[in-house]
DNA sequence: AGGTACTTATAGAGT
DNA sequence: ATAAGTACCT
């Protein structure tokens, strides 16, 4: 029977199929496995797939999980609704863009799109970016728009209105008017209007309210903890009619409430759905005892919170390590010797160890590292693939093919690769579309020799626009590889960086081939539905057109993306990238004050309690052991900075912690603590540990000619990393040098191919 | 118009 | 350290 590999608590949590059911899920509690088996049986049951809508935290979790469905009851499953709030109504707003007035190609615009919005309005309006910070004012649209506050309700919102008075900023309503009137003009909607406009959907048209109440009558959300209120709302209107709704979630992971997350969704769903069976899971089959009481000693210290009591009847496990190191780049040696040394005496792989950090720049000094220990390793957060300039670039020229009225698409690439287009055309031809309140490619388009443009340049400008015309026509007969690798060659934006002289720009070249490939992919892939899960369509590689290809992928993420089967790497992400994961082996560095608890989160206890949650979530990741560390020093922005390490090394229960490395009273001098780094701290290695001496020495070293090298000198090697020189033999370009290497043991080398470096 | 050299800001997590 | 923006030169 399917439900017989679920646990008590878990079965009767699946087996509740009808009415409202919240399952409130402890870390590693087999949460997402009981979702996975609920709709199994649901299916089972007789269920259409048709009618059930699955949302995930990403598009992976989704995929995964609807494989996972599928081995287990059979490739109907694929017509099941899941993924990502965003892309779910992503495609729902595409099927019905027509009632709002948008084509149902519309663009998705994503936090650089909107930020390059804002400050073209605030040019247009000579507001001064530095006050009007446009990070700032996106996140202050974003707060309303995802509380469901339209610009005209923000402007007549006192206590809004009164708080950006009071920063100064009283034009952030009519920034955020704006804003939206010129999304719209450019067919475009931002990550919030997604959730806004289907709210929309649901309020004006009640035949629609209807229709999706009607198709997705059983409806499942995931991680709910991490839901705003215009998400809550969607799902609340949905599940209005048969009240099929379950949702899973545990607040103590409710980590981004930056995003307007609402952790009250979560705490209020009785009061929502009065008869709602409520289901708790507290058995954590992930980690070891040790990991699970450290966990539960941390989160103890929250004060809002639902009481419950995760427990495991794994075994007690490792203590908890922990290290304290001079700087950054001595904390990346020290996590390197650690991997390398499971991997020889445990029998682990790569792919068992995460890192894990609270800030995206944290990566960079690792990274150069795990280069140098020759650690494979893949980055799933931080500046992503498509974040790339010259993948925006080839994107925005996609983009403008399919929507000719993405304004800001047509201003990225109107002169890139340079045509001879300066800032004074563009600027004319800004106020000619104006004056006809038409899209800048139309009014491209239409240039005519009257319109005070050179003749010169405006014969340019049409010949770009034509270029594009002729794709937009052809967009919806070919699929988006055949148009897109046209598009690429006929804009020459793959031949401008080849070109370049710069070392970097062949990489840049290569980036688009890759964009090519993952289209040819994206064409080629039958992994998803085989029927529309909206329009019951058969899906063939004729609609595997430009435009749906791009509304993928603006809402895909680094870790969405698939790792072109290279899965034997070390995992780099934050700590929020790591949500719903799990390693064996789980570093948390940079474990300072400052970084982590944030410095902008330690004046108030809610910001504070999050950044808590936050630390549980990255020690409750681990299975088998948890390991933490700090620098004393680091550079952030290229200056250098001393932190304490973080209070919530101090509010781990001491017990979970070797004898020797318990952590005594905090020091108010940053410096007090520092004898006792290394050498006590780190557990016995089968390397020659050279951690004794002072660091930090400098990464990388200097070249230097044959017959400088000398015994006991110290070296780095590309490969083999840091090592001492312990012999040498021969002479002239057969010199060999015994090296003895950290991470890689002895190793004879031919000087004159070993390219050591001085260190 | 386009390229180069200098200046300045950077605050955190990501659909 | 890095990117983006500005001033200035060709």
């Amino acid at each position: 029977m399917l439900l017989d590999e679920l646990n008590q608590e878990q079965r009767a949590a699946a087996q509740q199929t009808e009415g409202a059911v919240m399952i409130v899920a402890g870390a590693g509690s087999g949460k997402t496995r009981t979702l996975t088996y609920r709709i199994a049986y649901l299916l089972e049951k007789g269920v259409d797939p048709f009618n059930i809508l699955s949302l995930t935290f990403t598009n992976k979790a989704a995929k995964e999980m609807k494989d996972r469905i599928i081995s287990l009851v059979g490739p109907k499953a694929r017509n099941i609704m899941m993924g990502t709030f965003h892309s779910v109504f992503a495609k729902v707003l595409r099927a019905e863009a027509e009632r709002l007035g948008y084509i149902s190609t519309f663009t998705i615009y994503d936090s650089d799109d909107s930020k390059g919005l804002i400050k073209n309005i605030l040019k247009d309006h000579s507001l001064d970016p530095k006050t009007y910070n446009p990070g700032y004012v996106l996140s202050r649209i974003s707060k309303a728009k995802s509380s469901l506050i339209s610009p005209s309700d923000y402007l007549d919102n006192q206590q809004l209105m009164t708080e950006d008075k009071a920063s100064n900023k009283p034009y952030i309503g009519n920034i955020y008017q704006e804003y939206n009137n010129r999304l719209r003009k450019a067919m475009s909607m931002d990550f919030d209007d997604l959730l806004f406009n289907m709210n929309i959907l649901l309020r004006d048209f009640p035949d629609l309210l209807l229709k999706y109440q009607d198709k997705f009558r059983y409806i499942l959300v995931d991680e709910y903890q991490d839901t705003n209120f215009s998400q809550y709302l969607i799902i609340k209107k949905l599940a209005a009619r048969y009240g099929n709704i379950c949702v899973v979630g545990d607040d103590a992971q409710s980590i981004y409430s930056f995003r307007g997350a609402n952790i009250q969704n979560i705490l209020n769903f009785k009061k929502d759905y009065p008869d709602c069976g409520i289901y708790k899971l507290e058995q954590n089959y992930r980690s070891t005892q040790t990991i699970v009481k450290a966990a539960n000693s941390v989160i103890a210290k929250n004060r809002d919170q639902i009481k419950k009591e995760v427990w495991t009847s794994n075994e007690e496990g490792h203590k908890i390590n922990y290290n304290e190191c001079e700087n950054e780049k001595e904390e990346a040696r020290w996590i390197c010797k650690e991997i390398v040394s499971r991997i020889q005496t445990k029998n682990s792989k790569f792919q068992d160890f995460a890192i894990l950090y609270r800030t995206n720049q944290q990566s960079r000094s690792l990274e150069e590292v795990l280069r140098l220990y020759n650690i494979p390793y893949r980055i799933y957060s931080g500046t992503s693939f498509y974040d790339r300039k010259e993948i925006r670039d080839v994107l925005a020229y996609f983009r403008l093919v399919v929507n000719n009225s993405d304004d800001e698409a047509f201003l990225r690439v109107i002169n890139f690769p340079t045509r001879g287009i300066g800032d004074t055309s563009i600027n004319r031809l800004k106020i000619l579309a104006d004056q006809k309140n038409c899209s800048l490619f139309e009014a491209a388009l239409n240039l005519s020799y009257t319109d005070g443009i050179h003749a010169r340049t405006a014969q340019k400008i049409v010949d770009f626009a034509l270029m594009l015309r002729a794709y937009t026509i052809d967009v919806f007969n070919k699929n988006a590889y055949d148009i897109g690798f046209e598009i690429v060659a006929k804009s020459n934006i793959i031949k401008h960086w080849k070109e370049d002289p710069d070392p970097q720009s062949s990489d840049r070249a290569d980036n688009i081939e890759e964009l090519l490939n993952a289209v040819q992919g994206f064409v080629e892939s039958s992994e998803d539905a085989i029927l529309d899960q909206l329009t019951g369509e058969e899906i063939s590689i004729e609609n595997k057109t430009l435009d749906v290809f791009l509304q993928q992928v603006s809402l895909m993420s680094e870790t969405d993306r698939d790792d072109n089967g290279e899965n034997e790497r070390v995992s780099l992400m934050t700590i929020h990238a790591a949500k719903g994961l799990e390693f064996p082996y789980v570093f948390v560095c940079g474990m300072e004050e400052n970084l982590f608890p944030s410095i902008m989160t330690i004046v108030s206890r809610v910001d504070l309690e999050e950044e808590r949650r936050l630390f549980y979530v990255a020690m409750t990741r681990a299975q088998t052991e948890l390991l933490l560390s700090c620098a004393n020093s680091r550079f952030k922005n290229g200056q250098l900075n001393f932190n304490e390490r973080s209070r919530f090394l101090e509010e781990i229960d001491q017990q979970y912690f070797n004898e020797e490395i318990r952590m005594g009273k905090k020091s108010a001098n940053p410096f007090a603590f520092k004898q006792n780094t290394t050498e006590t701290f780190v557990p016995k290695k089968i390397f020659t540990p050279i951690v004794n001496k002072p660091l930090p020495k400098p990464i990388g070293g200097n070249p230097v000619s044959i017959e400088e090298f000398f015994v006991g000198m110290d070296v780095a090697h590309d490969k083999f990393g840091f090592g001492k020189i312990i012999a040498i033999e021969g002479t002239g370009d057969d010199t060999k040098a015994e090296v003895n290497f950290e991470a890689f043991g002895t190793k004879k080398l031919v000087l004159r191919f070993a390219k050591l470096k001085k260190i």
